[in-house]
Formats: structure tokens, sequence, C-alpha cells
DNA sequence: GTTCTAAAATGAACAATGTTCAAGAAGAAT
DNA sequence: ATTCTTCTTGAACATTGTTCATTTTAGAAC
């Protein structure tokens, strides 16, 4: 039995529409955000009808989970990507980027974190995952800095550390809230960073870094 | 001349009327999301038609922005009560009653923030400056605990810390975010801003309060 | 009290948008 | 080439926000 499936001319076709009607989707959302995606649009500008969309999503919301799928791998993949030498530089690191890519991706994360299903259906679990994956990176870094502590409570503290610079950034990017200068937000998250490390015992209180 | 205005018979009707659909919106958000509010619902259950309804508001972003603007009012007052007798306490105090207020609202917050308006209108001024001011609560305390510190800076901080609980309790509330077990939150909430203080080196580090 | 007027209430009609499905088109199997 | 399966289509439908000509009603004028 051969296990590599043949690709048919059907499957290749519907694939390159599949992801021509992410792509579209994604950038719409992106540009103009999650209230402005219109079936009709999208179904327009890949050039098929809005059947196959409904086809190939099930639903509308079937097209924003899998933008927000794919949104929350990319984010992985960044941060994936900070340097893990020195554990304070990644934590750091793994902050910075946060903000990077909220910044650079600021509706297609809104999308991600504001999207509410009908009715009450569930918000696929593939996601919640991940979203929690994601924010559990400060795990390792921070296990090295405090090895004799308690391993449960190191991963609650990667998640509400990486929550709270979630709250930070996307109250602070909201062009709307004046509050914060997003020119200053990179210099206010590293500085709550090392608060905390500090509070944390990691770093020296009264110190700085070099 | 007499600055009292009378009330006649026809604002009477005007004004309970609105406070009813106020008070039928703002029960639907509550129980059901405000992806669940729909005009007709709230027309039907305030027992006039649709079109009082865009009268008394305009259109319906109206009525949703009214119940969010008396929400950060509701928020304000609550947090406005916690004790100011003695500064850290009080920072206890405003994180855990936004806890609670969170918790005991947790729809209508959700509206709150994540509400966006149609097209690109900007969402109304005096909204965003009330959350700001809400955010700002704890630069009081702040003060009192870094005498010497830059006011502009404390103002940041304020809304920083602020930022940063509110990141941890909205995603800890998700019921979705299974992540974080809401009755481990208050507890998390505290260790968290006790970090931080000993980071400010409000509190001693290594210390721990009576 | 009657009449007049301005304001508000009404709800049917309209517009925008998500969803479905019967009929047709297109690829796969023989 | 024929048949069969699957996908595509887009018109029709359903839901929901919005408008507006008409009707109703509260208050004023007499």
């Amino acid at each position: 039995m051969n296990n590599v499936q043949e690709e048919s001319l059907r499957d290749q076709k519907k694939y390159r529409r599949r992801l021509q009607i992410l792509e579209i989707a994604r950038g719409i959302i992106s540009a103009k955000g999650l209230r402005s995606l219109k079936v009709r649009d999208v179904a327009e500008a890949a050039g098929c009808s809005v059947g196959s969309v409904y086809n190939e999503f099930g639903d509308f919301d079937g097209v924003i989970l899998t933008v927000n799928r794919e949104t929350v791998q990319a984010l992985t993949a960044r941060l994936r990507g900070v340097p893990a030498e020195d554990p304070v530089r990644q934590l750091y690191g793994l902050a910075d980027t946060y903000l990077d890519f909220f910044a650079g991706h600021a509706n297609l994360l809104r999308s991600l974190f504001e999207h509410r299903m009908e009715d009450d259906r569930p918000y696929p679990d593939d996601i919640l995952q991940m979203v929690m994956d994601a924010f559990a990176l400060m795990h390792p870094p921070l296990v090295r800095l405090l090895p004799d502590a308690d391993d449960v409570k190191i991963a609650l503290l990667s998640r509400t550390l990486f929550s709270a610079v979630h709250g930070i950034i996307s109250l602070g990017l909201e062009e709307r809230m004046v509050a914060v200068p997003p020119q200053m937000l990179r210099q206010q998250i590293e500085q709550f960073v090392d608060t905390h490390l500090r509070g944390l015992g990691i770093l020296p209180v009264g110190a700085r870094l070099p």
C-alpha cells in the first residue's frame, strides 16, 4: 500500500483556492479589522462564489478561525526564534518580540483574542492550546533562573507574566487609548520585566543591567 | 429666570424608556454576550418599536456605547471605594476589586474593551478618558510609596501596572483558556502585585507581608 | 374643551450580510 | 464515450441593522 497520496487536479485547485481565500481574508482583517470582513468581498476577490467559501470552511467563522490559527502559529514561530543562551535576555526577548509582532499585526492579534463565536459554541480547543503553549514559552528560562522553585508554580508564573505583558501591549497599542505613546512602549515593557525580575530576586534590586 | 427645568410628561416617558432600554441591553450583554444583542430583541423587551431605539440612541452602537459608559462608571465607583489609608494595601485592594468586578461582569467588561466601531469611526473620547482615569487610580498610592520619583513616570507606571493586572485577569477569566483556574486568580494577582512591589523596592525582597 | 402644532412613536420597507440548496459543471472512474 | 461522483454556482432565503412616511400624542393656544 502506497501512503503517498496522489494529488488530483481537483485537490490542487481546491487547495490553491483555500490558500487564496485565507490570504484575502487575512489581508482584509489586517488592513481594516475583523468587523470589515464580509463573505461577498472575500468571494469576489477570490474569484469564486460565496458557496465555495462555505463549501471549504463550513461557515464564516471557519474562515476567521483558520486565519486566527495561522496567526498564533506565526506568533509562536517568531517567539521560538528568540535566542535562549541567556535566560534573562530570553525573557526580555520574548516580551520585545511579542511587542514587535503585535505592533506589526495588531488587527490579526485582536481577531485572535477578541473574536467571539455565535451563540455559545466553544472556541476551538487547538487554538486555545496553541495560545497557552505560546504563553508558556517563558517557562524554560524561568526554570533556569529559579531552579529551586516548584515546576507547577513556574508554569503559572510564566502564563501570568506573559499575560501581564500582553495586557500592557494590547492596551498600549490601542491607538484610541492615547494613554501610552507607542514609541515608549518598548522601554516600558523592558522596565516592567526588569522590575518583575528584581521582585523575583533574579536581578538585584537597585542595580541596572549593563 | 428659573433654571429648574420642569419635567414634562413627555420627558418622563422618554427618560423611563431610555433607562429601560439600557437595562435590557445590559442584561442581554451580561447574560449572553455582546454578539447576542439584537435591536429587535431589545425593542420587543422594552415594549416599543425599533424606531424608538434609533430615535433615542441614534444607532445601535449608541446603545452599546452607553452601556459601556455606564460600565466604566460603575467600575470607577467601585475602585474609588477602595480604602486609602495604607498605600500598599490600597494597591492590593485595587487589583482585587478589579478582579471582583471583572469576575462579576465579565461580558460587560469584554463589551467595553472589545467592541469595535463600524468602519473607522473613532471610539468616543469620554469613554476612553474614563478608562484611562480608572487605570490612573494607582497613581496616588504609588506617589506616596515612591515620593522621590518623577510624577510623569509614576503616571506611566500606574497605567502599566493596571494594564498588566487587566491582562492577567482578562485572560485568566476566559473560561475558554483553561490555563488559569479562576479560584487561583486572586492569589495569583496578589502574588503578582507583591512581586512587582518588591521589584520597585517598596517591599523587601525575600520577606512576606504579615 | 377644541384646535393646532411640534415632537415622538410606529412598523413596514429597505439594505447589508450570513446561509442554504437545487441545478449545473467538471473531474474521475469505467 | 459514458457514467458517476464531487464540486461550483448563484439565486433565493434568513437574519439583522437602518430609514422614513405616516400616525399618534403631548403640550400649547385659543
